[in-house]
DNA sequence: TGTACATCAGTGAACGCGCGTTCACTGATGTAC
DNA sequence: TGTACATCAGTGAACGCGCGTTCACTGATGTAC
């Protein structure tokens, strides 16, 4: 790659990298200016067009990396999990694990789910459209695999994840000896969602249609 | 009340209503300015002062009301239960009539409580806790009538509130005809929570601690 | 290898805009006597 | 009931500010020969 690429590859980088130093709890990515990330990034407000047409741009740039990032964090559990079973608790340990590791990617995702950008929240459904599904598939084959039969791996999937990302919100906000006790409650929540399922499906109810 | 302090409520109210009426699925409260609030309810920008110190003090009053309109749907859904039972049901069919009928002051429900405003999130968080709190104590008593003991009822409630404000949201933005779709998904859903809840006191379950 | 030209990431000045907030005011409503 | 004064919701002009965006530019890097 030309030196030439090669620097525009690293400005582009830093102005991603400034706009997520700048998302915490009290900053979403719509309160950002796009003067205020340049000169976070150390360069001219109006050098930002040589790299995005708008903020918007560079903000669903961001979740693309989120996305990425929930990818691998699935990849990691099912290794984990191949290994030393206990899926629910291992899936959740690793998922805190990359919370704290990407907390701004995080809160990104997390805000702009049900944010004021309908392009964001579009593109942020479509992640986690993807992680769910990937969960429902890996829900059927556990079902399959212990000869517990599930009702609606789909529809299970969708609770567990929401149970996770509202108490991934709110571990970001809790301070970190407060993070054990929402890990462990976040456990039972996701067990109680899987034991309603078995049972419901043992039970012979039908989903609606 | 004297004319004066009547036609004062009045221009507070006309605020209140301007800044919920600019309220969508594209326009966060963070997003409206004074300005705008102000040309809305037709008073010149610096009237505002004379009602609220600042935006943040008009979005706690609205915040305020929300919190009124949730703790009616609570009261109306037991009525309603008490007469025709389906506690899951009737709840979901209350709480969905509700959301239509207030749907920009659920908006700003959902929106802030995971928003950018600290403030806020606390006001709004109060307001669930409250909700959650009272829907714990009802779980209770349902499970005694039935005598089916459930695990850990508060922490049920919590599922359940986070199931159900996750499907008020997607329902906000979701056009009327699939609302029913949404409906039956989410009795489903909060039936798997009470389900699973009764299995593990049933089959022993320590909540860890 | 050297030269002449093209590309293009980054720049700095300038623009118009809507914003929140201040201030001294007006005039209708309220109150004291 | 009438009068004189106080209150205070609403006003319009003015302010300084940070914003996004445009433009013509510079000078290092890349390319063709």
């Amino acid at each position: 790659m030309s030196v030439r690429a090669e620097q525009k590859l690293k400005t582009r980088r830093a102005l991603m990298d400034a706009a997520l130093r700048q998302l915490s709890a009290d900053r979403g990515f719509g309160s950002l200016s796009l003067r205020e990330i340049a000169r976070e990034a150390g360069i001219a407000p109006t050098s930002f067009y040589r790299h995005f047409t708008e903020m918007d741009e560079l903000g669903l740039a961001l979740v693309d990396e989120a996305g990425v990032a929930l990818r691998q964090l699935m990849r990691q559990a099912r290794k984990r999990i191949e290994r030393h079973g206990g899926a629910i608790d291992t899936s959740v340990e690793t998922f805190m694990e990359y919370l704290s590791d990407n907390a701004n990617l995080f809160r990104l995702l997390l805000r702009e789910r049900t944010g004021v950008s309908r392009i964001f929240r579009t593109a942020v459904q479509a992640e986690i459209d993807h992680f769910v599904t990937e969960l429902a598939e890996d829900l059927e084959k556990f079902a399959d695999g212990k000869q517990r039969p599930l009702l609606d791996a789909h529809m299970v999937a969708e609770s567990m994840v929401v149970l996770v990302f509202h108490l991934g919100a709110e571990a970001l906000d809790a301070p970190p000896r407060q993070r054990n006790k929402l890990k462990e409650k976040l456990k039972v929540q996701l067990r109680m969602v899987l034991v309603g399922a078995q049972t419901m499906a043992q039970e012979g109810y039908e989903t609606p249609d």
